[in-house]
DNA sequence: TGCGTCATGTCAGCATCCTGACATACGCTC
DNA sequence: GAGCGTATGTCAGGATGCTGACATGACGCA
């Protein structure tokens, strides 16, 4: 029951820092040969599963900023991965599709994804496996709800 | 056993993600007021743990490259929170020491820093803090020892 | 001794991401 | 209808981190 942080391999938060830069790393390596970023994956795969996100909501479901965003979207929209509408249908946001190449690739990285993170957790039981993301999903309540934006 | 990623409600690597968003965010907060951003807390914090270490190992401790460690020291160093000699005693290396400076604003930086990480597993019981840090273990070789740098 | 490999510190250039700011559009209250 | 707060898209500037490269020193091996 210290106050300061403690050795480091007893530290969750060292810990929980090291896996997700061994994920990323996997994660980039993985997706590189589609030429794809691990932002502008997760930018197609929120897309994939609830068409019609704006940007707004895309940066903060990817953990970037709307301006980070925004340019991850102009890059994919310009390889006519994604479409948007030129004007607003309502307000200010423009409701993102995947064009069927957006499609197609998307398919592809999220198998290499799926392969990435079948991997990582391959020693852990499928129990073992809902109890980890109960866990984290339990840390980021108690840090009180991702801000993600500014 | 789908091949693709899935809802990300249930995917591990996603919750690690956010996770570890939360996480940062948090400490950035918590360490704003002594005017430290993560990456030099972290420089600090390896430190004060293994005095000596050079700024490569500093680099892949933090998981941060050569180059953007280097950068943090000379910063830490003109605040006179640590100290390196001018020539190398033995090969390239120069081993790096907190001054009594860095180990006192280590000391208050350290205290935040447990603090966030008590709120963040607050709700977890002592069996599952260790568990969850074994699981994130297990994620982290997995995936293979972490390149670190390049 | 000489050579090849590797690790380190450091510099330059570039990519990425964030902070700050502004204009616009909606919803709410008065 | 007028005013206020909030959310969005977008632009400019700057901080941060990475890739690539080079020189130096240590070690292993022929």
């Amino acid at each position: 029951m210290t106050q300061e942080v403690g050795d480091l391999n007893f530290s969750v938060g060292y810990a929980l820092k090291q896996a997700a830069a061994a994920l990323r790393t996997a994660m980039d390596a993985g997706l590189r040969p589609l030429g794809l970023s691990v932002p502008q994956y997760a930018c197609l795969e929120l897309l994939g599963q609830r068409p019609g996100l704006s940007a707004a909501d895309l940066a903060r479901g990817a953990f970037v900023t709307r301006q980070s965003m925004h340019a991850v979207l102009l890059g994919l929209e310009e390889r006519g991965l994604l479409e948007r509408p030129a004007v607003a249908p309502q307000g200010r946001a423009l409701p993102t599709q995947l064009t069927p190449a957006g499609r197609d690739i998307l398919s592809r990285a999220s198998r290499i994804v799926a392969a990435v993170e079948r991997r990582m957790t391959q020693s852990l039981t499928t129990e073992g496996h809902q109890r980890l993301r109960a866990d984290l999903a339990a840390c980021v309540a108690a840090l009180g709800q991702d801000p993600g934006d500014h």
